[in-house]
DNA sequence: AACACATTTGACCAATGGTCAAAAATGAGA
DNA sequence: TCTCATTTTTGACCATTGGTCAAATGTGTT
């Protein structure tokens, strides 16, 4: 039987997403892919670069939504509330994921996150840059800095009890209103 | 020399609060003090408990310094928003702490943290009702809770790389802001 | 001095991430 | 089918961690 790159990248992915990164050890994913632990040490360099792996995928993933979304018709400002409730059902929706892209904190893959995070925020500025007229004389990385900050609040508050999207959906759109309604022009 | 429970208490915290939790051993601390590790266990059960003593009387201070802001006399808009800021300057203040208890999902902890995450919700909801005539017609307990994720988006995404409370202070000025303008009764 | 009790030590344990020489599997050419 | 070089896999091994515990040391009281 070979060695599936893919197949261990699976079944870390889900390890991880289960349990945490700190709490799964490369033994316990040997062990499920029924290899012994220094095997791992082969085919990736280290624990950090496995999770390296999986997360460039799932960032990859959410990047696609989120642009999708920037592409529907409508005025600025809708667009805007578009993609902040696109980046949120996102975080709802794959609340694992979130937190190892944007919520676990360890060295080995800061980095990283702080890379896709800012691409995500990326996609963000566009939409404000393009709604400026009707937003608050701020700098527009600012806003978006902020519509950042508040989307994440969302998410990482209501992912710790795994609440299904039905039950936050009203809940998001309220909280997106309060964003957007405290940013235009007065 | 006797063993001085508060000092280990200080050494630890300085510790804790400079490198995080998971980084700080307790063979460090040991050292530091003087000691070997084993006389740690002695005092206390375990590192969860250390950590766990520190979190109480830290936190304790922030109920206190909270609790003072809702005394403060002014509109009660104007102390909302001054509870806002010194919720977000406490975790600003105190990053590795505020992960300890609002970020990190450590099932030592999964009690302690989510007393804390409510007795902090209390005090936001009994300003949201003191400055309800002034609020949309939403449940105040809906507003609080909002008003709670959006600080804590604030502070989890601003301890990521330690900046300090000085280079922040005007964005969290103009982030209430929008958090307040976007509760108001239009 | 003798005794009881509190404190401290350091050897020890199991588990971790990681390394590495040696063993095993693989596959291409004869 | 038999080499034999190359790729994989193994498991002993290392340092480090949180934690335990019997034994050693200190301390105060009579």
């Amino acid at each position: 039987m070979k060695f599936q790159r893919e197949k261990v990248i699976q079944v870390a992915r889900s390890l991880f997403v289960e349990e945490g990164y700190q709490y799964v050890t490369m033994r316990k994913i040997a062990h499920v892919l029924g290899y012994s632990h220094g095997t791992l040490y082969y085919h990736f360099k280290d624990k950090a670069s496995l999770i390296h792996e999986i997360l460039q995928q799932d960032f990859a993933h959410m990047r696609e939504k989120m642009t999708q979304a920037t592409q529907k018709q409508g005025e600025p400002i809708s667009q805007l509330r578009t993609v902040i409730y696109t980046f949120i059902r996102f975080g709802i929706d794959h609340p694992h994921h979130y937190r190892l892209m944007f919520v676990e904190k360890d060295p080995d893959f800061a980095i990283f996150q702080l890379k896709e995070a800012d691409v995500t925020f990326q996609i963000l500025l566009d939409m404000v840059h393009q709604a400026a007229a009707e937003l608050q004389d701020l700098p527009p990385n600012q806003i978006a800095w902020m519509i950042f900050m508040a989307a994440h609040g969302f998410i990482s508050q209501n992912i710790a009890d795994q609440t299904p999207w039905e039950a936050l959906s009203s809940l998001a759109k309220h909280y997106i209103d309060m964003v957007i309604q405290g940013l235009k022009k007065q």
